[in-house]
DNA sequence: TATGAATGAGCATTCATTCAT
DNA sequence: GATGAATGAATGCTCATTCAT
């Protein structure tokens, strides 16, 4: 039998490909359902193939994860740092904290791959021994910190709220995945903001 | 040599020391990370011990689940059935209403094993190849249909509100998971039921 | 295609024959050479039908050389013992001595599959990586000492005398088990016992 | 970006880097036990670059045997011819043997790499199917001849005598090692020529 | 000369399951 | 009811080697 050609291809363009796919199945089985194998089907690679990229398993999802946030933080911190920083317009002030939160949930709309991670990552990792455990921890403290700091000033109870907003966020864009994408989530989550945060929208007369 | 000690003991005991100890592994490894044997060490059984009362390792999600289904069910079918006959008495409606709400977090709160079950399946599930695939579906629907003939006749877009309970409701629950149980969720919980549910409150006055 | 036939056997008998395999195995390539497959192949078992009795490589190979150390110790304890304790009779006491040299190598002739295992490890295990490396440390510590107790009172220069017969022995087993067995071990060690203390031999007058 | 700095270097110089980091491998961890990875990895090259200058791992080990043997006959080949050559005087003829039987000692304490090698390979080689089996019955047979050749005319049985020399060499190399060179190999050595070749030491006198 | 990228074969080990008792 | 013994299939990973540059 011939020897399979070799498939070389830019190592960038490489990574890339496989951290696009790793996002994908494992966001479609999680940790411990996918196989690095079936990955490397995806990927159109040998198994070695895949691992000269990623040593092991758990250097692949360490790299989804990495990469997922480098991303997350070049597109939101411009957006968050212009709601942190209070104006002298309060009106001003509530948009532009409506906005990240608008933002965060767009962006999960957009994509679906990485939203699909993060949910199966979410409950996967709640066991202390899953390799995802104490990034998520981290990342629901960042998270529930900037919600604070966000609706602070504007609200009565700032921790309630951020966690209602969170606790919102995630069930909707869940429930959105296992109904296939089959509602609205973005208007439905703009009315819930209204619902939640009402103080932030009575704003215009203000 | 006195062959190993057969840890006889009553069919209907172990059945349901079966179901408990899974619901608990499953929980914290999901579907596919937990195995048979870790199970069956567990119940202080051997691996074909286990087998003989749940013959292979998705019978034993199928048992899980019956088992909590047939549990929720006839705990919720009164009050359920309560609160969608519509009395003579609006703030008694109401009033009834809320109380299902209260008491499906309430029942999470006392039953972190299933809940934490129930959070694991949940994402996992989404996958169409999973085993509780399609059971997460027809829950889901059961839940919505539910929670709109509840909310109906009190807010303006039902289907709207249905979604956003059950959203808030899931991603409560999960948080407080994640936290370790480190918040008050059923104190969050009846706060957001008055944001999300002004209509149902307000209603004393009425 | 049908299931293999399920080869069942007397446990006892079974792990008896996979310490046998596993001596001989492991003397033919080392530790590193040998798989867990061939010797499976070899005692007619599966894979993990092997690894019911030994869980692991590691473990196969403690089970050897603990098999090997409790039958050695069976077989020389009690004339080993006979020839530390003096008696009053000088040519009794050289002879015991020498009764236990003539042992160890006539027992290394008798099962060439022990003395092969040895000779492997004997090498492969001067890397202090290996696993069987403190073994065998604790081992020549043990039989330096017997030999320097051996020919202490005899010799002029016990310590030397004792590494030059451990020396002689190993180096004559090694080229023996080289030469494919092809020269009479035993009448050059004996020959080679006169040489190295021939104060214990012309005793007879004494 | 800079092409990673490509090592290189004078191709001589780099072969016998390479031989030399190879002898040192392989006697820790025998042929079996190295990989071909980790020696790349000590002579600071990449695994094709390694194998550029032997195409495989038995070239390797090849590569090391014959560099190996052909040091050795370029520093013995002196000696022996002077020890094999018979004078008139028979005391200097003594000497002249002894000489050859001092230098292989001597030279393996100099060179403790080699002396781990072989003594790795010593043993792993004794099975057939071992690379360097038949390399290692060639090299017994050479040396048995030459020490029966050394010896004869001075002892009564040279077969024995050679075997017992050849065993007492290789044991107490061996057990150097393993002592961790902790004890005076030359000197035992010594001590033991003179035990086993009195015919050759009382001579002096003669 | 030397490398980065890739591969087929094989490794120890684990898994769900089955058989015989 | 429950077990010890055994299995086929798969898993993550490593190995020596090769290709293209």
């Amino acid at each position: 039998m011939p020897p399979s050609p070799r498939n070389r291809s830019d190592p960038d363009r490489r990574r890339a490909d496989i951290l696009e796919h790793a996002t994908g199945l494992i966001g479609e089985r999680g940790y411990y359902g996918f196989t690095v194998q079936e990955l490397a089907r995806r990927c159109g690679l040998s198994n070695p193939g895949l691992l000269y990229y990623f040593p092991s398993k758990h250097d692949l999802l360490i790299g989804v994860l990495d990469a997922l946030q480098a991303d997350e933080t070049a597109a939101m911190t411009p957006i968050v740092e212009a709601a942190l920083q209070k104006s002298s317009d309060a009106a001003e002030d509530r948009a532009s904290v409506l906005n990240v939160l608008r933002m965060i949930v767009a962006r999960a709309v957009e994509r679906p791959l990485s939203g699909r991670l993060l949910a199966a990552l979410q409950t996967e990792s709640l066991d202390a021994g899953h390799p995802a455990h104490s990034w998520w921890r981290a990342r629901e403290t960042v998270l529930l910190n900037l919600f604070v700091k966000l609706v602070d000033g504007h609200v009565i109870n700032p921790a309630a709220s951020a966690r209602q907003l969170l606790a919102m966020m995630d069930g909707l864009c869940l429930h959105w995945l296992r109904a296939d994408q089959g509602f609205d989530v973005v208007s439905i989550w703009e009315d819930a903001l209204i619902r939640l945060l009402p103080e932030l929208h009575k704003a215009d007369a203000g």
